[in-house]
DNA sequence: ATTTGACATGGAACGCATTTCATAACTTAC
DNA sequence: GTAAGTTATGAAATGCGTTCCATGTCAAAT
């Protein structure tokens, strides 16, 4: 393989100067660019870039931390990410965790390794300390509504969502209302928890605990929950459902039993993905594409930052 | 930033000494090797991993080629190359290309350029040429039906399997059939024209080239589908749709507008997702697991090969 | 006529871990 | 008792590009 030097002595002249060449570095005269150039085309020459990472101690790489690929909502995150990282020449590295935190550390330690400039974590398992602890080896930004002085967060405010969506319902003439999340931990089911507690309690309504329905991820997961809710003694009239892909699957089991959507089952989806508008359903607006933007600017500037972005609830046929 | 200089220093060995007992190799004392463990203890060393990729001339990692990261079909090829890549501990860069050859081409490379040791490319727009230009760089793996002695592949036979979906079809006394694909290049699409135009010879039917429907990709293309066929003469009275998602889209439109299927209309998916079942849609089982695992073994081992997996016809409520 | 700044070029240090080679002590084998 | 192998250790070369620093030329400014 042909390296800087050899191109050097080829081109006549020294390192130097083809690096200055290779980087389009001012100060160096025409016939000595040529020459250089020439050298590159007749070798076929290619930067060992590994060198270049040592040496400049940067890989333009990023880290994306997410629970499954698979996903839409990770999908359209991901979609952000990537729009950015192409405009600013950055490649990402995916780390598929499967919410198992041996990954996500296999991802913190690349970036203390340098084989990362900077990781995006968009749902994590492990302790925010443990985060906070790889910081100085570069930036890490969250998806998650954590207003610290020490991580950079990019966010959709999920209490105020969830009240929205909840006293919507409400006002609907719903007082049974249940909901859907996808696993119990974490920080967005934190705050919808504390979200529909407070609801619960502002209006004097029964605080069910049935009435959580975890593990919906995907359009599959809808015959599951219209099975739990079908065997309460006093199911629910209305559901929030943290992913539209769920809401989408809800619906069509829905349709199959011949469950009338809304008159005697309500939903609200999340995220109003393009399924939701095909099935024209009631769903909460979140801006996934840009938040993965957001994420990326913040994780390749890493300066620090917490920022909310805002959510809308969209009338559609399911309420 | 500590190094393996500084540790030798501080533990009082060689360099060499410290990298042998970074890298378990064998042959340093218990009381030399405590020392070095000690002193990466307490300098919280970590190894710069681009100086070792430098050194060593690999990275561990891989490139994965695909068109689309939010669609089901290659969020499952991902998962199956994603569990290997754990298993060997390598990591996975992924480069979402939409199509765009450019997007191939930065694949290609960063191959070139050592930064990521094999490729695999799951559906591409450029020239196998081009391809074949690259592989002195390191394993480049197919997804398609190539069998040169080139390039490795993984591939189900769309040919095969297509004529096994119209000859069903056809025996279920369909002789209107229409399909749905992606985009109307790549190797896929050509083998299945060519079943497809072969089938029809066969049976003495008129080819009608608008029985033929591309850009179908997402469950939200359903729609567009249904209102193509119906603004035909003669529609088809079956349809092979080379994605559970289009299919499933498909069939949700149906309901909607009360066509009955498969009375009005017969469709046979293709991958069995898991919205398959759940919607009880008749469709063509692909391994796409099974494949990512393939593509990824082959990449890694680097040997040359041609390997084509099994598809079978599932039959459920469609048809 | 002299100082100053722009332009051009190269030597050498730097980033850091791996690995080959050389050396030496100590066993085991015949 | 000597050849052969095992264990242990370190110096130095290797992989390769970037960049700081030094040096030199030439034209413009004072």
């Amino acid at each position: 393989m042909t390296n800087i030097k050899d191109l050097a002595k080829m081109a006549g002249v020294s390192v130097t100067t083809v690096s200055r060449v290779l980087n389009n570095h001012p100060y160096v005269s025409e016939e000595k660019k040529n020459a250089v150039l020439e050298a590159v085309k007749v070798s076929n020459y290619h930067k060992n870039i590994n060198a270049v990472h040592l040496s400049t101690g940067k890989t333009l790489l990023m880290g994306v931390v997410l629970p499954f690929s698979d996903h839409p909502y990770f999908g359209l995150l991901l979609k952000g990410i990537a729009k950015q990282a192409l405009e600013y020449n950055y490649k990402l590295v995916l780390f598929q965790t499967d919410y198992m935190e041996s990954r996500e550390l296999e991802a913190l330690q690349m970036l203390q390794q340098k084989q990362i400039d900077s990781l995006i974590i968009c749902s994590r398992t492990c302790d925010l300390s443990t985060i906070e602890e790889h910081l100085p080896f570069g930036p890490i930004v969250l998806c998650e509504n954590i207003k610290g002085n020490e991580v950079s967060t990019t966010f959709v405010n999920h209490y105020n969502i969830f009240v929205e969506a909840l006293e919507y319902l409400y006002r609907k003439g719903h007082n049974k209302i249940g909901y859907c999340i996808g696993r119990r931990s974490g920080t967005n089911s934190h705050e919808r928890e504390m979200a529909y507690r407070d609801f619960v309690k502002k209006y004097n309504l029964l605080y069910k605990p049935d009435y959580t329905l975890d593990e919906c991820f995907y359009f599959e997961d809808g015959d599951k929950v219209i099975k739990q809710i079908q065997e309460m003694d006093a199911p629910p009239t209305a559901l929030l459902v943290t992913s539209d892909q769920v809401a989408a699957g809800i619906v069509t089991c829905c349709k199959n039993r011949l469950i009338s959507i809304p008159d005697e089952l309500a939903i609200i989806g999340f995220d109003n993905q393009p399924i939701a508008k095909m099935m024209n359903i009631t769903t909460i607006e979140i801006p996934l594409e840009d938040m993965g933007k957001n994420l990326f600017l913040q994780a390749v500037n890493g300066d620090l930052s917490n920022e909310e972005l805002p959510a809308k609830l969209i009338e559609r046929g399911t309420v």
